[in-house]
DNA sequence: TTCCGTTACGATACACGTAAAAATC
DNA sequence: GATTTTTACGTGTATCGTAACGGAA
């Protein structure tokens, strides 16, 4: 992100209507999150060529340079980067359209919740018991409900503040809860009252866990690689991790774990989260019987 | 609306991937306003055959029958108002998607304001005057705020509820206020403590005004059409209209008005707002000046 | 030289317009 | 018979792929 100086290209002729296809903003996308011409061509299945000509296109109808072309590869600009952003939201509109759509044209167009596999299983289920009503139950791996939820294959969502966002989107607090560390049963650390963050990342021999991030990829560091709830709990009897999550998760674990309060990690909330302009009275049913228990 | 039901078109082979282009989305929301192609299609600037065979591509794509084709026109299906509602955010968040970065791509690429002409005077030249740093106002006609704020051309706004719809924006409460209605000097209730909405509202030969609707058509109705405050206060003056409005509008009536509360209209609430994937640094300033104030 | 992005060119596919047909009131 | 939508057909534009070119490390 150097501060490169005229990122408004000269209007030297030409048709800058405004008519954005969604195909340009896919291409962009894939572009600047490979940085690489050649990898988003592969991604998408096609040659380069057209691709570049498709980013140049886009950058003459906006009449803003988007990307850096280095010998080996490109980089964002200013303007590009923001891009970025917004063409991600556009495209999720888009796809949200398209699923909303469907489903409102589905045999049983029930409402569906989407949530994490594991989290929020009592208010779940007492949920679902005084709602019974065409209620479909997404379970999904972490950060996967907020996407379903802005894509459009959910209606509705319990999300986790502050590991989810809730940007966007109109939402409820349903429970808030204090976080605790789970360590193997018969660590020496078991007995303490209580531990400190800083205490918990450096337990030698015991590093956190690495979740997925959104793209798939993992983060760097020296915690092992898990993807769901199972494999944690496995890799915390097995003296390979501990973990930090919201205490109430402690009723899914066996007798071989340890559990010790984190008073300075942050809180974490349960909230029912549905999109902003949703008409739906079900969803709004659905968001007042959560409230009430 | 007449209750269909099979509108989920078998799938007998074709291209059903999920690419569905704006184009696409914007011929569909042509004939959707128009609930006619020819129309729609003359809008668009086009003729009717390839209208037609878009709308069917898009009804193939999605698996969805969108429209019921009648003679003298078309009706929107279930999950084609459905379509109708997602596919106007989509277009918004595509068109907002180019504005952002056409902006961010600016010589000067100050603060855009939007708020209505007239409203909120003291607030904002006190919020200038607070925060000089490059913020351009832009003062716009009644709801055009809320339009440019969605639309990607400005990226703060000055909103009135229960006016404006504040949905899927972050919001920060600035100010509330009653409101009065405003009558010609001298009128016989000029000297009543208060009305009620019910009085307002039959106030033999003083209608209400009509505001125009987004797209810009009137509704029906016996009160003069509007379209600014200036045309308003003059009907008033003239002794053809009435207006319900907040109370800190008197500052810029003339001696020429009798105001009188009315104490069952609902209350204005003047709010902040911003996109919520907001990250400018800029805008936050400017938020958190304004609650300061 | 090697890697990467761009330009050139020919072929295919897509979308459009005009004209004619089918369908509904 | 009057609308309105749809099908048919020919044309033009735009996108794509292959191949050749230009530039930076």
């Amino acid at each position: 992100m150097d501060g490169d100086t005229a990122p408004v290209l000269p209007l030297v002729g030409g048709a800058y209507d405004g008519a954005v296809e969604t195909r340009e903003l896919r291409y962009f996308v894939a572009v600047a999150e490979e940085s690489h011409f050649g990898r988003a061509a592969q991604r998408l299945a096609m040659a380069q060529p057209p691709l570049s000509r498709a980013i140049q296109q886009l950058e003459r109808r906006l009449g803003v340079v988007l990307l850096h072309r280095t010998a080996r590869g490109v980089t964002l600009t200013e303007a590009g980067s923001v891009l970025l952003r917004e063409a991600r939201l556009a495209l999720e509109a888009v796809e949200a359209a398209e699923h909303r759509t469907r489903r409102a044209a589905a045999d049983r167009p029930g409402v569906v919740l989407a949530t994490k596999a594991g989290a929020s299983r009592e208010l779940l289920s007492k949920l679902l018991d005084a709602y019974v009503d065409a209620v479909d139950v997404v379970l999904c791996g972490p950060g996967e409900p907020e996407r379903l939820l802005r894509n459009g294959r959910a209606d509705v969502a319990l999300l986790h503040r502050p590991y989810d966002t809730t940007a966007g989107f109109d939402t409820e607090d349903l429970h808030t809860e204090r976080q605790v560390v789970v360590l193997p049963a018969g660590h020496p650390l078991a007995d303490r009252p209580h531990l400190s963050m800083a205490e918990v990342n450096t337990l030698t021999g015991l590093p956190l866990p690495r979740w997925p991030r959104r793209d798939g990829s993992y983060p760097d560091g020296p915690g092992p690689q898990v993807r769901d709830h199972t494999q944690l709990t496995q890799l915390i009897t097995l003296g390979r991790a501990c973990a930090v999550m919201p205490e109430s998760l402690r009723a899914q674990l066996g007798d071989d774990h340890a559990i010790v309060p984190v008073p300075d990690a942050p809180a974490v909330t349960t909230v029912i989260a549905w999109p902003p302009h949703s008409r739906s009275k079900a969803v709004a049913d659905l968001v007042r019987t959560a409230q009430s228990l």
